[in-house]
DNA sequence: CGGCTTTGACCAGCGC
DNA sequence: GCGCTGGTCAAAGCCG
């Protein structure tokens, strides 16, 4: 549990998963699962003036330092009374006792160690929001919650189905279509916004079979010839709960009958199995980056390419994402069809966070890394340099182990479809209910 | 018999 | 206004 609190904590960080701490009435918090926006964690916001917390932007770095060290104080302190407690018990339930307390602090100062992330997130958070958006100093003074609930639709909108900026987002399957037309109430530009906010995701690939499994359960519904293309395009939704939103399409490439691509749109509006769940956070958060660039500034999204080149680029040439803003709705690309340059670069063992039960040769066995975190942070990465180059080199390492396994195409297909639900499950409702 | 695929019809958006 | 195109609907048929 230590360790598995250790990874929520750096999965926090980037906002698709979150860690929520419940609080009890007689003891610390305790942690329960990755939701920085749970409504338990809501119910008892901190009020913190967010200017007061602009005034220590100059600051910050220096607080997520002190963060640190803090944190190796705590760790240490525990060590120290973990060796001084045990030399003084004799009896063996006495020595259980302590190591019980031993841990139990230890748990508390795991639980401090979440509740400063936490805050440090919602800070960082908030202090990229005011630089994005110029005239936000008109209400640049909010509650901490407010933040917390402006992050939390930030994080929401990549792959919701048109949904409108402001608007109460409800993924009840009764309510998709009207959030879907809400936008006539704000106005035109409310209007635009929606559209923008109809992200999908795409992802090319080469594959012989005509779809690709990837864990969600597909009804087709359509099939049509597209211009160009002499390979029918065939519509699919998702059938794994009546009135699920997400759909998908599937064409072959015109150009390369090998060329597999998949686009995924919408919100699952149920919990996801195992094998759809996992790398959910990855593409949302790359959809993520793609919005963030469409609102901030969508003419020059008209397309947008995240890896321009080889001197620029943080990605393998064998690896491109694309994305797209002059099809009627952004699309971010992932293009797996590129052959691998070289395939002597074989990396160290990669965890993927997503269940491998469909390939088993992706390798499990070492440090999970969430890819959507190394992709919210590139959101942002032009206000931040340090983050920038972290996430590039992170990113560099992603990719390369990624793309060294013949079968990530198909994992990634898997888990973009599934992007949806995962955050669904985060927002819509309490995914631990679907647990209990 | 229920669930799925097929396929023609229908609708909306967009450009001319 | 008209035609084109993309997307969806729904009836009919197929299949386990």
């Amino acid at each position: 549990m230590e360790a598995g609190c250790e990874n929520m904590v750096l999965n926090s960080f980037d906002g698709h998963k979150s860690c929520p701490v419940t609080h009890h009435d007689n003891g610390p918090s305790l942690i329960n699962e990755l939701d920085f926006f749970s409504t338990s964690a809501s119910l008892n916001p901190p009020t913190v003036d967010v200017k007061q917390e602009q005034q220590q932007d100059a600051g910050l770095l220096h607080q997520e330092l002190q963060l640190n060290l803090n944190v190796a104080s705590n760790l240490t302190t525990t060590k120290t009374t973990d060796c001084n407690g045990g030399s003084l018990l004799t009896n063996s339930q006495s020595s259980h006792q302590a190591q019980i307390e031993i841990m139990r602090r230890e748990n508390e100062g795991l639980r401090s160690m979440v509740t400063q992330v936490k805050e440090k997130y919602i800070y960082l958070q908030r202090h990229i929001e005011e630089n994005n958006i110029p005239h936000a100093t008109t209400n640049s003074i909010k509650t901490i919650s407010e933040v917390k609930e402006d992050t939390k639709q930030s994080l929401l909108v990549p792959l919701e189905l048109k949904t409108t900026v402001g608007s109460r987002v409800d993924h009840s399957p009764d309510n998709i279509d009207d959030v879907k037309f809400n936008s006539s109430k704000d106005g035109d530009q409310g209007a635009v916004e929606a559209s923008m906010r109809r992200v999908r995701v795409a992802v090319r690939a080469q594959s012989e079979a005509s779809l690709i499994s990837d864990g969600c359960q597909w009804r087709k519904y359509g099939q049509k010839m597209a211009k160009g293309n002499p390979c029918p395009r065939a519509y699919y939704r998702c059938t794994m709960a009546v009135g699920c939103p997400v759909r998908k399409q599937v064409q072959r490439c015109a150009e390369d009958r090998r060329v597999l691509t998949t686009t995924y749109e919408g919100i699952h509006n149920h919990p996801l199995p195992q094998a759809a769940m996992a790398m959910a956070s990855t593409t949302s958060a790359a959809a993520s980056t793609l919005l963030s660039g469409s609102k901030s500034s969508s003419d020059h999204l008209n397309h947008h390419h995240l890896t321009p080149g080889p001197m620029l680029s943080p990605y393998p040439p064998h690896l491109t994402t694309t994305l797209s803003a002059t099809a009627p709705f952004p699309t971010i690309t992932l293009d797996l069809t590129n052959p691998r340059p070289d395939n002597h670069i074989r990396q160290p063992p990669f965890h993927f966070p997503f269940s491998t039960n469909m390939h088993p040769d992706i390798n499990l066995h070492s440090r999970p890394l969430v890819l959507g975190h190394l992709a919210s942070q590139q959101n942002n990465a032009t206000k931040f340099s340090d983050v920038q180059s972290s996430n590039q080199e992170m990113m560099n390492a992603t990719t390369a182990a990624v793309t060294s396994d013949p079968h990530f195409m198909a994992a990634l297909v898997a888990a973009i479809g599934s992007i949806i639900g995962s955050n669904n499950c985060n927002s819509g409702g309490d995914i631990s209910d679907d647990t209990k």
